[in-house]
DNA sequence: TCTGGGGTCCTCACCCTC
DNA sequence: TCTGGAGGGTGAGGACCC
């Protein structure tokens, strides 16, 4: 085990409510809820005022809202917290070139390798530093954990939250563990918690005392070893700064669940494409297909296809995520599918080209070739004649030119109203910037204020209102927005 | 109005080959 | 020639994380 504790681990602090709270002036001090909004959505983050009223992540989101019935209830913008986020992540790198991001709101430095902290006391610094740096870029506020071990150094931070820093110093890690539920640990999710409950062990000292081979008799030998491992304060996993991605997917629960069996095969088609998609973004192929399907019950089934070569050709996944579909019953109902890619390649156009002519010349040269015939005739279509697929060459996109922001899942697309979600963001030609306070009835309520402004006035329009229209977020510092009025008519004071 | 979305890792069963 | 075991690939499912 290393003996300074120069492992970083930052947490934002409620990462998403925060930065709706921090762009939206009106709801500083107010329980936030982000999630989806559908009926079947569930929570993301709750702002630490909502879960004052036990509304926490994960939660079906009509719960959280008869937990906390005042609260504003939000859909989630990516690209604005991808963009917040990327200011942090380069804080991070400023202090080491191992930076390990763990998701947008997380993340592992090594310090020392950086060469900023080398002792309890350097760290200590550089955290306070970072938590101040952090402030003055974001506006936002985050935790602070530093330890001699990755595991360490999150326990620390977990602990250190809301807005504050821990520093585990090298000896006292066993003492400071012993009492912590086994939750604490990462790996020890609900079943494991429960399981090792039954047995008797709830906290982290009870798990050191039942040994590594009692626990690998209750958990498996992978899981027992490493428990064991962490009860003790042992973790010598290396912050990583790169790592590859092994799998892309999509999916998508919906409203209702589908019954209609052509509408079922026309979804996973949708959903083949939204990955293929993302697999290309990724710069990647992949061999093996996979297909999810959760059912009216919420179980869960999953069929699996590997074919010959990696592929990145929409009509192959199309064609492999069919004929997965054909070996599912999917009477009774599903509330959700799912169109996935693993075992990914690196992307490379002579590979893809070289497997392209392989399947055409099968195709053409045998009829009778083996099983996975399907992707041979699919890779075939793909070639230069692009006969079967409707989606035009690479670049265009396709039909699926999803907007970066959340869409509700699956409609089949009626006649269109203009709809607004709550929490988006808006720009009027006359009031200036806003965002969505809620819609419905052929109405739209805009907030009118912007990060760093004073809370705004409410107005209400027609959806359908010409002069309103969608638009990027603002960014939540940098923007000389304090005192400015709003583009056009100035907002008045209080009324 | 129960239970999202995008991942990773592990285990187990089965089949095939050596 | 038959049999048994090891080991890899594949498929499915579960647990967990944010």
């Amino acid at each position: 085990m290393r003996a300074a504790p120069t492992i970083l681990h930052l947490d934002m602090d409620a990462f998403y409510a925060s930065v709706e709270q921090a762009s939206k002036p009106s709801l500083r001090g107010k329980a936030v809820i982000v999630g989806g909004l559908g009926p079947r959505g569930v929570v993301a983050t709750a702002s630490y005022e909502a879960r004052r009223f036990g509304v926490h992540s994960a939660m079906p989101m009509a719960q959280a809202r008869r937990l906390c019935p005042n609260g504003a209830c939000l859909i989630p913008r990516f690209s604005l917290y991808r963009a917040v986020s990327d200011v942090v992540m380069a804080l991070l790198r400023e202090l080491s070139p191992l930076v390990e991001p763990l998701s947008l709101d997380e993340a592992f430095v090594d310090l020392e390798a950086g060469g900023t902290a080398f002792d309890a006391e350097s760290a200590l610094e550089t955290g306070q530093r970072l938590r101040a740096d952090i402030v003055a870029a974001t506006g936002l506020s985050a935790s602070v954990g530093l330890a001699g071990s990755k595991m360490l150094a999150k326990v620390a931070s977990e602990e250190a939250k809301p807005d504050g820093l821990l520093l585990i110093e090298p000896g006292t890690e066993r003492a400071l563990l012993a009492p912590m539920s086994v939750r604490t640990l990462p790996g020890v999710g609900p079943a494991t918690g429960e399981h090792l409950r039954r047995a008797g062990i709830t906290i982290v000292g009870e798990l050191a005392e039942a040994g590594e081979d009692e626990l690998v008799r209750m958990v498996g030998r992978s899981h027992g070893v490493g428990l064991y491992r962490m009860a003790l304060g042992l973790d010598d996993r290396p912050v990583v700064a790169e790592r590859d991605a092994k799998s892309v997917s999509v999916e998508d629960t919906f409203d209702v669940d589908l019954h209609d069996r052509v509408r079922i095969r026309n979804e996973v088609q949708r959903l083949a494409d939204r990955c293929v998609h993302r697999l290309r973004d990724s710069g990647h192929s992949g061999r093996t297909i996979v297909l999810k399907v959760r059912r009216y019950d919420f179980s869960t089934l999953t069929r699996s296809e590997t074919l010959r070569g990696p592929t990145d050709d929409p009509a192959v996944v199309r064609e492999a995520a069919a004929r997965l579909l054909e070996a599912v019953d999917t009477t009774g109902g599903v509330r959700l599918l799912g169109v996935g890619v693993t075992g990914l390649a690196d992307y490379t156009q002579e590979d893809l080209f070289a497997q392209s002519m392989a399947a055409e010349a099968a195709s053409a040269g045998d009829a009778g070739a083996a099983e996975p015939d399907g992707a041979a005739e699919a890779a075939g279509t793909g070639g230069p004649g692009d006969s079967g697929a409707p989606a035009g060459p690479a670049g265009s996109g396709g039909p699926a030119e999803a907007p970066e922001g959340v869409e509700p899942a699956g409609e089949p697309e009626p006649a269109r109203e203009r709809r607004w979600a709550a929490g988006s963001d808006v720009r009027h030609a006359v009031y200036g910037p806003g965002w969505v306070q809620g819609s419905g009835v052929g109405r739209v309520t805009v907030r009118f204020e912007r990060p760093g402004s004073p809370p705004g006035r409410v107005r209400t329009f027609r959806v359908d209102d010409p002069e309103l229209e969608p638009s990027d977020p603002l960014p939540l510092v940098g923007e000389p927005a304090v005192g400015e009025p709003a583009v056009g008519e100035p907002v008045p004071e209080e009324g």
